[in-house]
DNA sequence: TCATGATGTTTGTTATAACAAAATTATGAA
DNA sequence: TTCATAATTTTGTTATAACAAACATCATGA
């Protein structure tokens, strides 16, 4: 990522857009979805500046629009963290992707084409190898790819981008439960039944395929939470 | 509001919180909602942080945000203005709506209280004073808090708070047609039955009636905004 | 009249320093 | 040891200045 093979610290010298706020908001924004931080790690605005080779600024910028969409928190009036893990949460973010993801599904469904259907169906080519061979990171990333290939097709920008905060917030929180929840051939058959959906013309179907796949990996995500809960 | 009886500018002095980038934010905000300005009218961050007595960066910062969220937009690397009506994006902002406010409104009716109930019928004996008295500012506002204190009850915050940005949104870029909306005794058969349902521990029916009273307000506000591109 | 280029102005962004408030550590007594 | 309090450090916020890019204006040429 950024073209940075070597070891050394990512600098604002990568950015492409003339903008160092977001450079600073999506480099916070990849560690978190990656795990760097435990939850409960502290994010003081200096510490992420000089980390990120910015100036204060930007860095404040970017947290409090982290702290906005509900990736970060606020614990005092001059301390966020990552958030701890919290089933709360879990609860409210899936609850706004059923709605929001099933109203995206829906209304882009009808506007699938051939070649829309080809890339779902080598996605989920690509995520069922990367499953077989236990390349956890990379289903993720085309299980993500997937999803919002369909969400893109109703054309509603501000929809998209309120449903990418909610794919953030669930990522940073609940970052390291992924290897056990990915475990369990995660999404496959919902996935195909989309795509089904898409071919047959039948936007609720498609729908109905979404939102199952959301409640499953909801309760995935919720027991190994749980059992971390206790284990702990 | 925030004191000012007075007919001079707002100052950073009302403040109650000790962030200017907030009360930047609320004072845009608020002017926004009032159709302070017209739509296409640009709001330069020194301009802006002159006419509340601030400096850049809260300024900056409180437009930002607004983009972020809608209220807003960019027209150019260097332009921000007040949106021009637009039909697609009131029709992308009612479809979040009713995902959203539906499932807030679903999630919690079982958590009404007979305190609530009797907060909304309150409100609705005001919104239809109101409206009879031709107080279109006040029975919006009642309108307002009828549907949030309904929304409330479900206890999902960051659902909260999207609703309230997707609210600011619409009555950012629709202001100026709400007068000849409010004309037709706007949403008091539909709160009526939200109530009911209410009363009836009957869930679905109170979002029936709130999606209901959405639609209604989107065709009104559409049919209004189609005449006023029509004359123009 | 219209296009085009130069020039001066406006404007967003960022680094920095100063300030006040919070968080942390140290200190003391019970 | 434990808890409260004082001292110290850390930290968020904001105003400001400098810079570069975008914008506006105007002159020049066809």
């Amino acid at each position: 990522m950024n073209g940075n093979t070597t070891g050394e610290e990512s600098s604002a010298s990568d950015l492409q857009s003339g903008r160092l706020s977001d450079f600073a908001y999506s480099s916070i924004k990849e560690q978190l979805t990656r795990g760097v931080y435990k939850p409960g790690h502290k994010l003081p605005i200096r510490t992420v500046a000089e980390m990120l080779n910015v100036g204060a600024t930007p860095a404040r910028e970017a947290i409090n629009r982290l702290v906005f969409e509900g990736a970060l928190v606020m614990v005092g009036p001059k301390t966020v963290i990552v958030p701890h893990l919290d089933l709360a949460a879990l609860y409210e973010v899936t609850q706004m992707r059923l709605a929001l993801e099933g109203l995206a599904t829906e209304k882009g469904a009808p506007c699938a084409t051939n070649a829309v259907i080809d890339k779902l169906l080598a996605l989920q080519e690509k995520i069922t190898l990367s499953l077989n061979e236990k390349r956890y990171a990379d289903a993720l990333h085309d299980n993500k790819e997937f999803h919002f290939t369909i969400y893109r097709l109703c054309e509603m920008p501000h929809l998209l981008s309120t449903i990418e905060a909610l794919w953030l917030r669930v990522g940073a929180s609940f970052h390291d439960l992924y290897p056990e929840f990915a475990e369990a051939k995660y999404g496959v058959h919902n996935h195909l039944a989309a795509i089904e959906g898409l071919v047959d013309k039948d936007p609720s179907a498609v729908r109905a395929a979404m939102e199952n796949d959301i409640r499953d990996g909801y309760r995935r995500l919720k027991k190994a939470a749980q059992e971390r809960l206790k284990r702990q």
